[in-house]
DNA sequence: ATATAATGCGAGCATTCACTCGCTTTTCCT
DNA sequence: AGGAAAAGCGAGTGAATGCTCGCATTATAT
């Protein structure tokens, strides 16, 4: 049946988001990922050739998440001036880290790249594309300034922004600093394009 | 006899990161590191503990290169105004992470953050301090702004476009393509701060 | 030359862990 | 009900690997 397989699926991919953030990666060991999906090893790997494809899920979920809410963000921005765009870009993207600032940490610093590195470059790509292709269609509100140059220098910026945001000040953020943070961090970005 | 020793625990970590580089961190089992030092397993738990305080040593060399030029460099710029200084450090923090590419990758990459990660966030502390330094001794060339704020935003800013340069386009960087990113980057730095 | 200490050795132990396979249970269909 | 197919089970296997320990070699001191 298919339900009965989908909640199994899920219930690993789940386990396995669990147990990578309370016990970090080292402890995830396929035998223990069934054991807390209530499921045993024999069907975990019924559903995924190797631990690998299984973390590779968990990333993958994560990242369609934030890819997500970036891909609305870049839609609904698409008809506004550069400094309301730049705002909510900024906005969207500590919200984005913010989802599962846990799971984030530990996908970013102890999951180690081996194969899956191809789907992170995939998003990376994508939110290049997009991110440039909002700019050029601006081009007359900013200087001169070569389009591949300008996206990757502001997604860098902002997304080192974000990043450090989150992993630095784990969940203790005052809304009011997140406020001063995207006032300053659109300024920054804001001030450069123009 | 020291002399005898010392050699040993260099040909050690040398051969640690030689592996890291050439083989990538799954590789670089202590048996193998010891093989291609040129020494045995013993010798190497004679001088470091575990695995995990061997691969520390390699991080930590890494690291302790990149901090001189660093620390050379800001102290080198304490008496220029902000948009020389600003330039020179965004120079100094794209070829710092040059010094060895394909370690730093996989240092970021592929080390499983584990007990360590200590040192790495001393070396970030005292990025900041030094730069935190620097900015509040240039107050009057800047407007009205918090520091620390300004302090963190500029470093996540600029580390983020020297990371993502040396990640992403290897060892293929054009002078040209260095000198217009360093243009680009000090704009937007400078244009922030002031 | 002899004794003592420092350094080095590497086979092997103990453990962990990804993964397999033969079997059982559940679900579906007629 | 009966049987086939789908899903699930979990003890067991084999390989990898971090690390130990008893012994061998080399340096220093007397």
């Amino acid at each position: 049946m298919q339900a009965r397989s989908r909640a199994t699926v899920d219930a690993l991919v789940e386990a396995t988001a669990r147990i990578l953030v309370r016990e970090g990666f080292e402890k995830a060991s396929t035998n223990r990922i069934a054991e807390i999906a209530g499921v045993s090893v024999g069907s975990l790997y019924q559903y995924f050739p190797s631990k690998e494809a299984l973390v590779a899920a968990v990333i993958d979920r994560h990242n369609e998440e934030i890819m997500g809410i970036v891909r609305a963000a870049l839609t609904e921005v698409a008809d506004l001036p550069i400094d309301k765009a730049v705002r909510r870009l900024v906005t969207v993207a500590i919200e984005a880290h913010r989802i599962d600032p846990k799971l984030h940490r530990v996908l970013a610093e102890q999951i180690p790249r081996t194969g899956q590195l191809k789907d992170v470059e995939a998003f990376n790509r994508e939110v290049h594309t997009l991110v440039r292709a909002y700019l050029e269609s601006r081009r007359n509100e900013m200087r001169k300034i070569d389009p591949g140059l300008a996206t990757f220098i502001c997604v860098s910026a902002i997304e080192a922004v974000a990043h450090n945001t989150v992993l630095n000040q784990a969940e203790m953020l005052s809304e009011k600093t997140v406020r001063t943070l995207v006032d300053e961090t659109t300024r920054m970005v804001v001030g450069y394009l123009r």
